[in-house]
DNA sequence: ATGCATTCAATGCACAAGCAATTAATGCGT
DNA sequence: ACGCATTAATTGCTTGTGCATTGAATGCAT
């Protein structure tokens, strides 16, 4: 491990940093401002999508708070708190789980998921423009108002 | 755009979220533990003192707070409050500019150089194990307790 | 059956970050 | 020279996050 391989490293991490500085935080405001979600709250849902679209029957499949946890890179807390504003607004739901009584499924609602829908052209068009900026140049770029890249 | 190329954004995406959480999550750790520093705050020395190793005369080269905001992707009031920290313990030092005096200029101080050129290694190995471990693993390992991936 | 360690989720607490408002200094136009 | 918009940095406030703790439920050993 050498000093060239180092310095490779450290440009390596700083490209990281500043991809996902950008990225998360034109998502952040693009979703806020237009859907009132925050990125880790709009993750959360789509996972839940996710779920429930692999069953035929709505509100079947359900999630431990722990298992998203996990998914969205967030403590077990951040998590427990987050369910409980989604909660608030009506997106998702707790249900206890009387199997094992510790623990709770969560489940999106019929609101949520549609919130999810309406958000999700949003998402996947800041991801396409800082992404892959120049795929979208190439003729079908989604509308995405730039200067939302920095924090402040 | 078709439904392809947004799967595959998409998961570009958690590619680069669990990545970014998985490398910072572990740098946090293992600077505050070891060295009693946040990422950013270690983020910014190094800055700092990048930039004052250009130089040849020490305490000569000084940053705005501002310059340092965009090179470490926060806000500057976030800036602000950290360089208040760093400069709480003594590692950095701020300067009246007096040709603008609105501006404040920020300088590493020889406690602060050393801060950093302690912590260096730690932030090395954690960068090397976790974004290129198939190299860490192929020999020279440097030392690093794992296990400290996950925010919970 | 009882006790004890373990696990799941929720909560108290501390802290870092962003936004908006504030203060201070600058520069520009008239 | 005087106001007025602009820029730099700080500060009040709110919010989200992690760690540690708590409370409840489970499983296991004795």
């Amino acid at each position: 491990m050498n000093d060239t391989d180092t310095g490779f490293v450290v440009m390596a991490w700083r490209e990281l940093l500043a991809r996902h500085a950008e990225v998360s935080c034109a998502l952040e405001r693009e979703l806020s401002d237009k859907h009132g979600l925050g990125v880790s709250e709009f993750e959360v849902l789509e996972r839940l999508v996710e779920g429930q679209s692999l069953c035929t029957e709505p509100d079947t499949v359900k999630f431990r708070v722990q298992e998203l946890a996990g998914q969205v890179h967030l403590s077990q807390s951040a998590l427990s708190r987050l369910i409980a504003r989604l909660e608030r607004e009506g997106l998702v739901a707790r249900a206890l789980c009387e199997a094992d009584r510790r623990g709770v499924f969560v489940h999106v609602t019929e609101e949520g998921r549609r919130r999810h829908a309406e958000a999700t052209p949003t998402h996947r068009a800041v991801l396409s423009a800082h992404l892959f900026p120049h795929l979208v140049n190439a003729g079908y770029a989604p509308p995405v108002s730039d200067e939302a890249s920095r924090p402040a």
